[in-house]
DNA sequence: TTTT
DNA sequence: TTTT
């Protein structure tokens, strides 16, 4: 039996994490993947599936210090569908996946100046890679 | 972007497949994946998953031709949620997962005498074999 | 950082399972997967491709059990090239994929009335699956 | 059967790529993906793996046209491992990583004025890259 | 609601 | 609704 999923795409809007009563953080954001295709008339269209991303404990407190919108993710995980019964008495579906690991791969969109993407003065030596400054190379992520 | 789905696991019931009218072919099957793990108790749980498998064109003609209830499959294919609206007129969601491939794993339960995917007098003792004729190792299967 | 990857293939000869000084066991196996294709004559060409497969301890055990040349495997894992010196001196590579997971997928071929992958008078019945006693389901199976 | 790797990671030098007489593109590049994990005594040990990556036809152009030394790749492809005769004779085996699927991360290091990162007009062009409008394209994105 |  |  496997049940795994891997996703690249974009947060479409700043997690939200929260901690149960035993100290447990739990993280749940909207991931959008974009795929594009040709329709019959050659036009390019773009079709957006979103996903909700479900991180626990070492992983959602990474989310929560690190991770906004706009933000370029990498997910791997596993399809989870959980029931609900909505205001009208209705059984409803809501498919998550849930996170094993993830990747930042960009710092999202820059939004001011108080939060530099990249630090003043980054290294162009030549074997200094663009991402040199990517949040998995920082010493203080546990990843 | 990426939005990718590995699954392994077994045929809930028969697939259902219907042509479109330009002649093309879809099948929709149901998919379990079960995930074991032990509680707090140290009991050991089943957790099974239900998947909705959505197969088009030629997998969906192998589908109608060779996937029945029971038979363990192998799906590599993307995430897709489509929206519709119920009798109350609520926006309802359904994810589903598009496969780009598929291999079969088993033969599933037998159904007749008149196509046996085991042997007469096959076991179903504790070491009985599961695929031992695996239709990828048919000459005559299209893929 | 991502090292992924995921086989699906047959297993060449009987593993070589091996413990280590502190008890670790370790196993070697080799895998083959065969991607049929259509050459420009449109004769349809065969390719089978051999994988060097690493599983430790736990899983090592599982295939010490269990795996035999022939059966079918699931593998997921992460490539590592590891070099060696050969009797010229020179510097030559070995790629290897390192098992994180295993799903068996087949008893493998049969090979003689002594262990036989499938028992005499075995059960037709409608409901019995052909993989009614997968090795993954077994009690003493740790996972 | 089933033989996939999915890789991201980081380009070890410029890409190498070549017309076969028939003028199909073929690159080579090296991919380098790195592992972290704690030893005995607790400190961080960082590995290495070097992948070949190659690949053919439109991804082997969109290498040749934006994929430097430094950027970050997303690869999904197939393992193939080639046999050759070295000069003592000996036969000799490389393994390779045959992509069927590539997505860029990062533009890489930055050069100079001289070599933007981003050609005028190249997502019109006729022979834009098949991601031509992916997010690493944009200017906006800090890596 | 992201991103290009 | 599968499978063990």
């Amino acid at each position: 039996m496997v049940n795994k999923v891997i996703l690249i795409g974009n947060v479409g809007a700043d997690p939200e994490v929260r901690y149960l009563d035993g100290g447990v953080a739990v993280a749940n954001l909207r991931l959008a993947t974009t795929e594009s295709y040709k329709n019959k008339n050659g036009e390019k269209v773009d079709q957006t599936e979103w996903h909700n991303i479900v991180l626990w404990r070492g992983l959602a407190e990474i989310v929560e210090k690190y991770v906004k919108k706009g933000m370029r993710l990498y997910i791997e995980g596993r399809i989870r569908t959980r029931s609900w019964d909505d205001q009208n008495g209705v059984k409803r579906y809501t498919t998550e996946i849930y996170a094993d690991n993830m990747q930042m791969l960009s710092f999202g969109r820059q939004e001011g100046a108080d939060m530099p993407n990249r630090a003043p003065g980054a290294s162009t030596a030549p074997s200094a890679p663009m991402n040199a400054a990517a949040p998995d190379d920082s010493d203080d992520l546990p990843f």
